[in-house]
This record gives C-alpha cells, sequence and structure tokens, in this order.
RNA sequence: GGGCCCGUAGCUCAGCUUGGCUGGAGCGCUCGGCUGAUAACCGGGAGGUCCGGGGUUCGAAUCCCCGCGGGCCCA
C-alpha cells in the first residue's frame, strides 16, 4: 500500500537514515551483485592525497563521480569503483615533523629516528583514509570503501618496483648530475611538474656589475643578475651570438653591452655622458676572458680561470639586463646545459641546506640568500658594482612549505621523458578521447614543453628506490619485487616491510663483481605512485588475471590541475611499462572557486566547507547544485544563493510526491492491480502529454549523460519538475483527484503520475541518491513487495519513442502560452483568476498553432475559467474581435480627390487580411476603381483592432488574446461561491479536519440578492467543501452551535458557520 | 612571452557546434494572486551596446581577424 509522504522533507533526518539503511542492508553489495555477470567497466579513482579534511573541490570530484558511476551501474554496466588514497610524500612529512617539533632534516635520523618517523607518517596517512572516508560517504559517494587500494602497502611499492625495473632495461633510466629545483627547508629536490604553479612574487637584489676585461684595459663586460650568491660559482658570460652589441666609452671606460639596451641601461645606471664607440656581432666577442670579480674571496675559481671567458648562446633575450648573461652552471637550467656545451665545470659550492660549501671560500657557512648582502659588499668594495637595487619578480616556492627554491647541482635519477614523447603523443591522438576536446590541446602543449622526469627524492616516506649500486665496481641492481630482493640480498630477511629505513639495511651481493651493494637512499616522486594506479591498483604484476580483463582503464576523471600531473604522468610511466595508454577516456573538470571567481584560500577566509552545506541543506542538494551550476569543465563559482534555489526545486518536487502520494493513499490506489487498457481509454489529453514528456526527458537526460553535460542532465529534470510536473500537470489533475468515486478519470491521473515519478526517480537517482530513495520506497516499494528493495538497483529508464508526441507537446506549450496571456489580460482588467468569465476569444498568429491547440482546447478553456472559448486562426474575423483597415482620409482626398470616396469604401470592403498582407509585401495595394488604376501606399491606411466594449487583449508569442471582461449575475454567483468555498477551506484545515471527513455549513450573508444568487451554487458549494447540509441564510439567522467565523468577501459581510459531524 | 578557456539582464548562467523570425531561465527588484502541496507556492512587469572594433554575409550573440578584461596552465 502506497503510504501518505511526510508533510516536509527533512534531509538532514532522511539522509543519514537512508545511508544507516544502505549499511544494514548491504544495499551497494547487492547492487554490484547484480552486475557483476555484465560487462566490467574499469573506472580508475584519481587518488586524493590522504592529509586533511575534503574541501568542496575534493567533494565536486566525488560528486561527479559518483553521479557518472551511479548512471553507468543502472545502465548495466560492472562498474569497478575503487577509490584510491595516495598517501607517501612531503606534506605528509611536514605534518608529522610538526607534529614531532622537527625544524630541519638532520633532527629525523637525529633526534627521532627514521624507524619512528615512518610509523608516524603511516598513521597519519591511516587517520585521514579514516576521516575523509567518512566525509565522501556523507556526500552519497558509494565506492568500495572497505577494499581501496593505498600507495602504501607492499604490494603497490612491488608494483612501482617493477615498473622501474622495465624502465631500467629498456634504458630508460639513468643517473645524472643536473640542476634542479632544491628546496633548502626539506632538503631535498623538486621536480618540474612539483614547481608549476609555485611561482610567486618575491623582492630581490637587481645588479649591474662590471667584469673587467683581461687582455683589453679599461674594458668591461656589462653584466646584470638577480641573484648575486649565484656570483661565486660564475663560470662564464655569456651573450647572443647575432645581436649586436656595442662598446660605449664612459669617461676613461669602456663597456660592452647590447646595442639595443645601452639607452635604457644608461639611464638606469644615472649615466648621461656616454658614447658608442663601435658595434658588432656578439660572435664577434666570444672567446673574450675576463677576471672573476671574486676571484679572491672564493679560491677555488682561480682553478678555472681559462673558463672565464664570453661564450654564445640563443637564449640570451634584450627584455631585462644588459645582453650579457652571467652563466653559473651549477645554479640555472639554462647555465647547466650552454655549460655543458661548452665543457663547463659544474661548480656548486652549496650545501643541501642552503649554505655554502667549503669551495665556497670567504662564504662557507653562510645561508645563501644570507650572503647576497656580504657578496654586495665585497663587489662595491672592489668596484664592481655599477649600481644596486630591487626588483619583484615571479620566482619559484616549494609548495608544502613556501620556502623560495634554489637551483643546485645534484645527483639525480632521470625518467628519459624526452625519449618518450612520441610514442606518447602518438598514442594520446590514437587511444584518448580527451572531454572537453580542447582539453587534448592543452595537454598537447603541455607535453612537448616537459624535459625529462627527476623521479628521486631526498626524503623518507615514500616508495624506496629500488636501486643498489655495488660498493667497489659501481654496477648498478635494480630490484623489482621483494621474492627478487630476497632472492639477491646478502643475509636472509623474511617479510619486511618495503620502507626506510627497513629497505636500507638490506645489502645486496654484486653480481659482477662479488662485492657488496648499498641501496641508494632516495625515495621516489609522488607523482610516480600515483602514475602506476592504473596496474598497480589491480595488483599487477603480482596477480595479472584482472588486470588483463580490464586494463586499460574505460575512465578518469580529475581537475584542470592534473592535465599536466596525473593524466600526464599515467601516460608516461604507462608507455614505460606497456607501451601503452593506462585511459581510454579522460574528463577534465574545473576548480571550485568562491562566488567572485577566487580560488578559496584559508587566507582569504572564502572557504566553504561541504561539510557546512550538508549541515544546512543535505548532500542531495549539495549535490545537484554542484552538477547543474554548470559545465563540469568550467570552474564553478559556489553562490549560497544558488543552493537555496535547489533547496527550493527539492521542495516543490517534495511537494509533488506528498500530493501524489496522499490521494493514492486515500484511494488505496494499486498500480499493480491496474488495466491499463481501460485506462488509456480514459486518458485526458494532459494525461498523452506527461507520458510523453517522461519520455522526452528520459531521452535528453540519458544523451546529457552520454556526453557528460552533467548541467544538461541536471537542468532537465529541474524544469521538468518544475514546470512540467508541479506547475501544469499536477495543477490540471488537481480537480480530478477531488472526485470522490472510483473514477476512471481520477484513476489515469494516479497511474500517470505513478508512472512519471517511478521513471523521474531513477533519472534523479544518480544525481539525488537519497532523496531518490525515499520516494522510491514511499511509491513504488511500498505498493510492490516484490519490486527490488532499493532504487539503486533499478535499471536506467528506457524511452519509449512511441509515446513521444512532438506535435501534443507543441501544442501544450502554446496553451501555456495562452493561459499566461489570459493571466496578464486578467491583471489588466482587474479580474481574479478565481472568477470564471464569459468568453474568451484567441486569434493565433500561425495556422499551424490553430492546429496544434486541436484536441486542447478542453485544457485551455479550463485554464482560463471561461463559459465559452472561440478559437480563431490567422485570418479569420469575430464581431467582438475584429481587425479593420483605417483609410487616412485627409491624405487620400488631398491626392485623389473625388475618387477618394469610392476607393474608401472600396478599401473597407476588402478583406483587410489580404489587403494587409499585400500593403507588407509590396509596399502599396492597387485598386481598380472606375475604369482607372489606383496604387494605394502603405501610408495611405493604417489597420487597427476594434474590441468590443467591456473586451480587454494582450499578444502572446502565437497570437493574441481578448476576454469579455463584463460581469452578469450568473457569473456573479459562481465568483461568490467560490470566495466562499476558499474561506471554508481554511475553515476546515483551522478545525483540522480529515480531508474526507464531512461537515454542515451555515452561510449568512446581509445582502438579500445573495441569498438568491447562491442557492444556484447550492450543489457546488457542498461537493467542494464536502458538506452534508448547507444553508444559506441571512448574517442573523447564523446560530452556534459551531464554529463561527465572521468575513468580509470584496466589501461585503459573511457569516460562516462548520459544524463538525459527530464521527 | 606562449597555449587553452571565459566575457550575454544588477547577480549566477543557457543559447554559439549547424548564422535567420521578438536573445531565454533562475535569483534579486517590483506589482499582484493563491491558501487542503502551505515555515510553501503561483502569476504579471520593468531590466540587455550579447566586452570593444573591424571583416564575411541579404542577415552575426553565433563564423573570421584585431584589441580589451578575467581565469587556468606553462615560460
Amino acid at each position: 500500500m502506497i503510504q501518505p509522504a511526510a508533510r516536509a522533507y527533512d534531509a538532514r533526518k532522511s539522509e543519514p537514515e537512508i545511508q544507516a539503511w544502505w549499511q544494514t542492508s548491504d544495499t551497494y553489495e547487492k547492487v554490484k551483485q547484480l552486475r557483476s555477470g555484465a560487462r566490467p567497466w574499469y573506472f580508475l579513482d584519481g587518488p586524493p592525497y590522504a592529509s586533511g579534511a575534503i574541501h568542496l573541490g575534493t567533494a565536486w570530484n566525488k560528486i561527479i563521480k559518483d553521479a557518472l558511476l551511479r548512471y553507468a551501474s543502472m545502465r548495466g554496466l560492472n562498474v569497478l569503483r575503487q577509490p584510491g588514497w595516495d598517501c607517501h610524500g612531503l606534506p605528509i612529512e611536514v605534518k608529522v615533523e610538526e607534529k614531532l617539533g622537527i625544524k630541519t632534516k638532520k633532527e629525523i635520523e637525529q633526534r627521532v629516528g627514521v624507524e619512528k618517523f615512518i610509523k608516524r607518517c603511516k598513521q597519519w596517512a591511516l587517520d585521514h583514509v579514516a576521516l575523509m572516508t567518512e566525509q565522501f560517504k556523507r556526500l552519497g559517494v558509494w565506492m568500495d570503501w572497505d577494499n581501496p587500494y593505498v600507495t602504501f602497502t607492499n604490494d603497490f611499492i612491488e608494483s612501482a618496483w617493477w615498473t622501474l625495473k622495465r624502465a631500467h632495461e629498456r634504458g630508460l633510466m639513468r643517473k645524472d648530475l643536473r640542476v634542479i629545483h632544491w628546496c633548502p627547508r626539506c632538503e631535498t629536490a623538486l621536480a618540474e611538474h612539483e614547481v608549476r604553479g609555485e611561482y610567486y612574487d618575491v623582492k630581490d637584489p637587481s645588479l649591474f656589475a662590471r667584469f673587467k676585461l683581461r687582455d683589453r684595459p679599461n674594458e668591461y663586460l656589462l653584466v646584470w643578475t638577480t641573484t648575486p650568491w649565484t656570483l661565486p660559482a660564475d663560470m662564464a658570460v655569456c651573450v647572443h651570438p647575432e645581436h649586436a652589441y656595442a662598446r660605449v666609452a664612459v669617461g676613461n671606460e669602456v663597456y660592452i653591452l647590447a646595442e639595443a639596451l645601452v639607452e635604457k641601461v644608461m639611464k638606469e645606471l644615472g649615466i648621461e655622458e656616454y658614447r658608442v664607440l663601435d658595434s658588432k656581432e656578439g660572435r664577434g666577442l666570444r672567446g673574450l676572458r675576463y677576471k672573476h670579480p671574486l676571484l679572491g674571496e672564493v679560491p677555488k675559481q682561480s682553478g678555472y680561470v681559462q673558463h672565464h671567458r664570453v661564450i654564445c648562446g640563443e637564449h640570451v633575450t634584450l627584455e631585462e639586463g644588459t645582453g650579457c648573461v652571467h652563466t653559473a652552471p651549477g645554479h640555472g637550467e639554462e647555465d647547466f646545459a650552454i655549460g655543458a656545451r661548452h665543457g663547463l665545470p659544474v661548480f656548486s659550492p652549496v650545501g643541501p641546506d642552503g649554505k655554502f660549501t667549503q669551495d665556497a671560500g670567504k662564504y662557507r657557512g653562510m645561508f645563501v640568500k644570507d650572503a647576497d648582502r656580504v657578496i654586495l659588499d665585497d663587489l662595491r668594495r672592489k668596484g664592481v658594482l655599477m649600481k644596486h637595487g630591487v626588483i619583484t619578480h615571479t620566482y619559484p616556492h616549494c609548495w608544502r612549505c613556501r620556502t623560495p627554491l634554489l637551483f643546485r647541482a645534484t645527483d639525480q635519477w632521470f625518467l628519459s621523458v624526452s625519449e618518450l614523447k612520441p610514442k606518447i603523443l602518438e598514442k594520446n591522438a590514437e587511444r584518448v578521447r580527451w572531454v572537453p576536446d580542447w582539453a587534448a590541446t592543452r595537454y598537447v602543449n603541455g607535453v612537448e614543453s616537459v624535459g625529462d622526469w627527476c623521479i628521486s627524492r631526498q626524503r623518507y616516506w615514500g616508495i624506496p628506490l629500488p636501486i643498489w649500486v655495488c660498493q667497489r665496481c659501481r654496477e648498478t641492481i635494480v630490484i623489482g619485487s621483494l621474492e627478487e630482493l630476497k632472492g639477491a640480498a646478502k643475509e636472509s630477511i623474511g617479510e619486511i616491510d618495503l620502507h626506510r629505513p627497513d629497505v636500507d639495511r638490506v645489502t645486496l651481493r654484486c653480481g659482477r663483481c662479488g662485492a657488496e651493494a648499498k641501496r641508494v637512499p632516495d625515495v621516489l616522486d609522488v607523482w610516480f605512485d600515483s602514475g602506476i594506479a592504473s596496474w598497480a591498483s589491480l595488483g599487477y604484476p603480482k596477480r595479472s588475471e584482472r588486470f588483463e580483463q580490464l586494463w586499460p582503464s574505460e575512465f578518469i576523471t580529475e581537475g584542470e590541475d592534473q592535465v599536466t600531473k596525473w593524466f600526464y604522468s599515467q601516460q608516461v610511466v604507462s608507455v614505460v611499462a606497456f607501451d601503452e595508454m593506462p585511459y581510454k577516456i579522460v574528463l577534465m573538470h574545473g576548480f571550485a572557486l568562491d562566488e567572485h571567481g577566487r580560488k578559496m584560500s584559508k587566507s582569504r577566509g572564502n572557504v566553504i566547507d561541504p561539510q557546512e552545506v550538508i549541515d544546512k541543506y543535505g548532500a542531495d542538494v549539495l549535490r545537484f547544485y554542484m552538477l547543474s551550476a554548470g559545465p563540469p569543465w568550467e570552474d564553478l563559482r559556489f553562490g549560497w544563493k544558488g543552493v537555496d534555489i535547489v533547496a527550493r526545486m527539492l521542495n516543490v518536487l517534495w511537494n509533488v510526491h506528498v500530493f501524489a502520494t496522499t490521494y493514492m493513499a486515500l484511494d488505496e490506489f494499486d498500480p499493480k492491480k491496474i488495466d491499463l487498457e481501460r485506462v488509456r481509454e480514459n486518458f485526458m489529453p494532459e494525461d498523452s502529454w506527461m507520458i510523453s514528456r517522461i519520455n522526452s526527458v528520459t531521452r535528453d537526460a540519458t544523451e546529457a549523460f552520454q556526453k557528460f553535460d552533467l548541467h544538461h542532465a541536471a537542468r532537465t529534470l529541474a524544469s521538468f519538475v518544475l514546470e512540467d510536473l508541479s506547475r501544469w500537470y499536477v495543477r490540471l489533475v488537481r480537480e480530478r483527484v477531488w472526485i470522490e468515486r472510483d473514477d476512471p478519470r481520477k484513476l489515469a491521473a494516479y497511474v500517470v503520475l505513478y508512472q512519471a515519478i517511478h521513471t523521474l526517480v531513477r533519472l534523479l537517482a544518480p544525481i539525488m541518491p537519497y532523496v531518490a530513495e525515499v520516494m522510491y520506497r514511499d511509491m513504488v516499494k511500498a505498493a510492490d513487495a516484490g519490486a527490488p528493495e532499493s532504487v539503486h538497483m533499478l535499471p536506467w529508464p528506457s524511452i519509449d519513442e512511441r509515446a513521444i508526441d512532438a506535435k501534443l507537446e507543441r501544442g501544450m506549450s502554446i496553451v501555456r502560452a495562452f493561459v499566461e496571456g489570459g493571466a496578464a489580460v486578467r491583471q489588466q482588467a482587474q479580474l481574479k483568476l478565481r472568477w470564471p468569465v464569459s468568453k474568451v476569444l484567441i486569434r493565433t498568429s500561425s495556422s499551424e498553432a490553430k492546429s496544434a491547440l486541436r484536441g486542447l482546447q478542453g485544457v485551455l478553456q479550463g485554464q482560463l475559467n471561461c463559459k465559452e472559448l472561440v478559437l480563431l486562426g490567422p485570418g479569420e474575423q469575430s464581431a467582438e474581435f475584429r481587425l479593420v483597415t483605417k483609410p487616412n482620409t485627409q491624405r487620400l482626398q488631398e491626392r485623389l480627390g473625388r475618387l477618394s470616396q469610392p476607393v474608401i469604401d472600396t478599401l473597407q470592403k476588402m478583406d483587410v487580411f489580404r489587403l494587409g498582407a499585400e500593403v507588407q509585401r509590396y509596399g502599396f495595394a492597387g485598386l481598380q476603381i472606375e475604369g482607372q488604376k489606383v496604387s494605394i501606399s502603405s501610408e495611405e491606411l493604417s489597420f487597427e483592432e476594434e474590441l468590443q466594449e467591456g473586451f480587454a487583449a494582450v499578444s502572446t508569442e502565437f497570437g493574441r488574446i481578448a476576454i469579455d471582461s463584463r460581469m452578469t449575475p450568473e457569473l456573479q454567483a459562481e465568483c461568490l461561491a467560490r470566495e466562499l468555498v476558499r474561506r471554508l477551506q481554511t475553515m476546515r484545515k483551522e478545525l483540522d479536519l480529515a480531508m474526507e471527513e464531512q461537515i454542515d455549513v451555515v452561510v449568512g450573508t446581509e445582502v438579500d440578492e445573495y441569498i438568491k444568487l447562491l442557492a444556484t451554487q447550492q450543489d457546488y458549494l457542498s461537493r467542494e467543501v464536502r458538506a452534508r447540509n448547507l444553508r444559506i441564510c441571512r448574517a442573523s439567522e447564523v446560530e452556534e452551535p459551531g464554529y463561527m467565523k465572521e468575513w468580509n468577501v470584496d466589501g461585503d459581510r459573511f457569516k460562516l458557520l462548520v459544524k463538525r459531524l459527530p464521527a
């Protein structure tokens, strides 16, 4: 039996209840079971980082995934939805350091010990996995929460090792001295992609220095730099080979700099008197030797004097500086590259902690940025410094601790991405579908600009590099699994945890020379961890069955920042391991921003906690809001107003549900016992229309889901609920539902409502899983014990194309346009909607519109609340509402004189519509008057609408509508009756009467003629208020007992009495 | 400096792929209605240089070019 739904829907109460029920009845497992035999569909979850609570962006990400996965599951696919957790890496290390009060890297090894540190990191990750899992569950996200993939398990680590071994075997991994970004606080290298997006404005010194040439007296190279601390490592000065360089005389001295920059630089240096001596291409300067400015301070440089020369490089620009670029191969990427080409030594006298080493001579022990000042002083003292200022520019920072990064030359391990690039791009173009398609362009541009991937980190909490190096012959051994390690280890190791410090202790015997091999102490870049997720999460290579069945994954979706991160790292390692793409479809989604389009950040104080939204509105509203706010791939501006609108939509949806279940329950409607054929015979036009609509909506929503246009799916559903279901269908069937007998037309309305809601809850299920479940339970499950227990076990609704009647839908929208027009006329004429009118005239602007209305006149007339409806097509006239020709008498007389009168007579006799069409088409009309041809221009006549007295009219999209606003005694009686019904209903409600309960009523009025008028409405009144006896009399005759109330109805006083009947 | 995206009502966004009749919705504003779906709901109205300029076309919010402004990614 269908049960009347709760009066109001309280998501905050219902959602946890439903969730608990899902839990106890194991609904998710049952759904999985149902699809277990179907075609597998491998979704790969991009693992969120297991640190801290979820934010709005994380919530959106999972909401998108959940909606699509629920949809895919309803479409009958066996969806694989294992959640992942990214657990390694610096962010967790930093948190644990904070907790343990650790300030430097040394303390980890010396004070705390690596073992304890790792233990704490793992615990931190586990705690946050648990915390975030609960938050995702509350969002209604259905995934295998009890069986996630976690990047710190031995299995996962072994997958990484296996992949690295593949890379090694293919010659794609190598150790190299490289200048890379280095964080002096975390004391580790950072990869290119870790630095992306981490450029912030900083203030740095800006200085001009002069380097004295050795072979030309009083001649100098003029050099500009913002990093004085790199001068101790200076090896050469680079100029552009093709740009012109000038020799500029200032007093007795000559400066060399780019000709194009002479004026600008001299101005900046404050030199007004100077003379350009000559100028030649940069390549002409090649080989000029100069005296290193800090030769005395950095003794080590004395060994390099043969290198201190001018070299040429294409990377030199003339945008800033002097065109003479100070080059320190140990401290800059470009410097390193050009240095390598010219055989310059990589001198990098800076330690991991950012302090100068022994090699830096005088500056030894100073932190490099602190040394800036000392170096500046030295330069000034030595007459090298020409000018010293401050510049604001963007500079890379550590993404975890915001420390400005340094460039430092160190030994690191690299994946040779440059070799793989062509393959990556080729396979990507061939195999991967990007949504939206322009994301692919963005991706390809990104890939084209990247270099090799530095995968080593000098840290602790990560996958240890499985690389052992022989202490004698330097042979490199890469281990691919724990088994392999056991076999190669010098001593038996048993089941160890594959993290540091356990693996650090394992030593191998070198296969080549037999000496001891020790592990390289580095760990892996975490982006490698997540990169291998598509097979590591399947347990490959240890177990290959699932991998062979499922890989590559069908679908992934993450935020736009992942284009150059996870989307990329996955493709790289996948090509390393398999020469294939790891996923087939990738949906890029946007960022969650605040309502002004700014990034949410703690410092701005504009962060929205998803929990806050859930507490106020529930998860369904948050989900629907985030999915409907815009296309997934555009940034989402979060605004509370938008959330509130969704909440109201949900409320209307619920009201429809309450309406339907209330009356169905009252009439003990049983959808199982319906003779559909008989019901269909009793369909009203609006019933067929509703069936057509629900099928159109199913079609539209399905198409939208297929295209990942989640916003269109959501908006289609919202508009269906509000416009079609609530504002139109329920409005049309309301009266039918009041019929008390078992009327077949009422039954028809129930059947249609039932079918509409039954379909609707399935369409809504992926977006609003909670309320869909509740509605399904109240209406479908309650009536049919044999129905599946959860809406999420049902298949996606199919589309009945035959039920879609485009003409009917169009006709109905025309009806609605005229009903709205009618409301506008009534407002003009001050006629309440409740008051019936005697006549309405409609003239459609096209014959199509008129024919579309055929069959819907009843609906139209009912909603227009009129006694008579006259439907006119274009060109049809009626006495009350006609178009007439108005010739411009004065003009015609002036031009035609005597002839004007017959012309006017003729014009007025002509068919106004044909005349109008002719004038509109040609600009004039031709007549034959008394044997003469006369041409009438459009200025000489006009057309006017003539409305009969008492009528009012407005235009709509489909034509004009006119209403007779005159009142008759009969109409007045009806109006009065309706006013009284409304008030009696209020009184019923105040008495808290059950809907079907009967009453006795006495209506008292002070106006005698009303007694006569109302007598004609006796039946109507009784029926509407469910009165057994209804008496109409003078107000003074109304006597208690009963509930009595006085009312003012449009200026007249009434006394109404309602008597409750004994049960 | 480069790549990609965005710019439509006071606000948030549809429409643009495939050019065409009067450019839509919600919110807000304003006026009104309804009261057995009711801490709701419904209707009317006002409100637009479709970022600017040029081009293609009979016709441009839509296609092309150039600017301006914003976002993201990269230098």
